[in-house]
DNA sequence: CAAATTTCAGGAAGACTGATATGG
DNA sequence: CCCATATCAGTCTTCCTGAAATTT
């Protein structure tokens, strides 16, 4: 029962790097959880906050754009944001479609202390890798992910084309 | 509205690994969705029927805990695989508990050409990447996975623990 | 009684889609 | 009229838990 031998994954799945990257997420997804879980804080929350300290106030549509979260979810993390003070939703005044999203000196804090925790997760995740190779690592997803998030530009109007379906 | 500068990441994201995976693997699911799509494929389709040639017939149990796949999912998706002949699933005379799955020649079959399909979608995720990156990409995450694999002894009963709430 | 297996019922999180109202 | 934005109401996949029945 205990069996290593029984636990052995199969070979085919092994050498697929989208097998390894699916189920890697699956634990970083745990670790993240067991990380903000104390604070009923989620990923987007730092995502958020994360890309209004570095880019300023922004529109909502923006915000999803740039971390890439989904509309539907940035609509409610900023409502939960905002009812804790981290950030303000405020009416732009100049298009009155939008909503400026700003952040608070509260929300800047929170961001900061949000990292340190996360900090901690990276560690955990890639405990088994030098530093060399969590670098490595970390360069080579980089590249895969801008590969796919340039040559999709899922974000406007262009044209939908499905593929497969 | 496709300013290029509009759609930057945050470097706070960009630079943590655990960001880097969670959304590699939306694409990886992405794809692996549109490659599957047009024959009602599932991941764990492959899975099991990867297990099962490699390892010879097995008990669901063991199918669950090798493919890293809930007792609940392999359930259903024998069930599936039985359907269309792919699998047998008989009861073991010697353990009336449990259920011996074995897979077939049609099983086999089509476990190649889901292979040949997913090695497509290999190619269509690391493009950007040489070869010689890919075969170092692999690696990290192989012994990234293993680390948290065998530090988790999760599929027998030993005690939960809820660290964290 | 304890443990393992199969099975079902359902919950949680995240990605995604469609519809609607409003404004540019 | 077309497009963008914000919002709400859902679906779908995957992961996970709880519980029941059976057998060891």
């Amino acid at each position: 029962m205990d069996n290593p031998a029984d636990r052995r994954t199969p070979t085919r799945l092994r050498s697929k790097p989208t097998w390894l990257i699916t189920h890697l997420a699956t634990h970083a997804g745990r670790l993240l959880g067991e990380a903000f879980d104390a604070g009923e804080w989620r990923r987007y929350h730092y995502a958020l906050l994360a890309a209004l300290e570095e880019f300023g106030p922004a529109s909502q549509a923006e915000l999803g754009r740039r971390c890439r979260i989904d509309r539907s979810y940035v609509v409610e993390a900023v409502t939960e944001l905002a009812e804790q003070k981290l950030v303000v939703r405020a009416h732009d005044p100049a298009d009155r479609r939008r909503n400026i999203i700003t952040i608070t000196d509260a929300g800047i804090d929170r961001l900061h202390r949000l990292g340190a925790t996360l900090d901690g997760v990276q560690d955990a995740l890639l405990a088994p890798l030098s530093q060399h190779e969590r670098a490595q690592l970390t360069d080579l997803l980089s590249r895969v992910l801008d590969h796919h998030l340039t040559s999709r530009r899922d974000g406007a109007s262009s044209g939908p084309g499905p593929t497969a379906g």
